[in-house]
DNA sequence: TTGACAGTTGAGCGGCTGTTCAATTATAAT
DNA sequence: ATTATAATTGAACAGCCGCTCAACTGTCAA
């Protein structure tokens, strides 16, 4: 199983069988709104398995280097001071969601982020924690 | 040991002993440009232990039902199809996180979010993903 | 006071995840 | 060809994390 589990047809199992939650409804006039507007829980997975990327330390610090200028893997590992190999699994996970790209010269493979949305993200919650 | 090691005066340890890193600096420029405009080790340790909580496929339900409406315990429960208790367990952890704030009526406890910010990092990382 | 129910909490379990280590590929230089 | 180095990859291990279960608190109603 890919990614923790949720009803097939949207996040929202009210029907026939397998009940996990352990009480009833109190406010139905609350669940029918909330229900409206929730996206299906496909894009919800989709969502956490994006913002997960966000969240370690690590990536995190790859991320914002990568923000300033591209880099080098070597580079990286001395910047972070964590070995290549650390490094080039983080990068896989990076690249494998679009997060980061990449061009080689030779030996070297310099990393950037893919787009500016990344930055941006990682810009705006850094506001948010200096409040 | 709270979060990821990273050295007390940054994140670029380049200093005396303990290399974790495996190879040499190729560019002496890129590090010091980098150097100079990453945040400290410290500021993106916050950063990426409040961004991981975005990072669960619940707690991102949990955040995006709250940011329609004001949700007591039960109804996310009935919602998200799982016990009151994991509920509860998230809710804590947004709570001390200061996402979510709560009223108390009687026995019934109803969360909301704690300001426009965790919505909007929500919205702006759909956008991303839908592209 | 008793019972029912909303919610919280702690322990424990299973699965996930980030790192290290070792082996491997690819490129450049001698 | 051989050696050295940048980078990748897979296996394995340790620590983390989210859920379940059971026990508990607090509030309301009978």
């Amino acid at each position: 199983m890919l990614v923790q589990p949720f009803g097939k047809r949207g996040i929202y199992v009210m029907n026939s069988g397998d009940f996990a939650c352990d009480c009833e409804v109190i406010h139905p006039e609350v669940l029918e709104k909330v229900n409206e507007f929730m996206p299906s829980g496909e894009r919800l997975a989709e969502l956490a398995l994006f913002l997960k990327l966000f969240g370690d330390f690590t990536r995190v610090r790859i991320m914002w280097a990568l923000s300033i200028n591209e880099m080098c893997v070597c580079d990286l590992a001395v910047l972070l001071n964590i070995t290549k190999s650390a490094i080039s699994h983080q990068l896989k996970l990076l690249r494998d969601a679009n997060l980061v790209s990449f061009r080689k010269n030779g030996k070297i493979v310099f990393y950037s982020l893919a787009d500016e949305h990344v930055g941006s993200i990682l810009e705006q919650s850094m506001v948010h924690i200096s409040e």
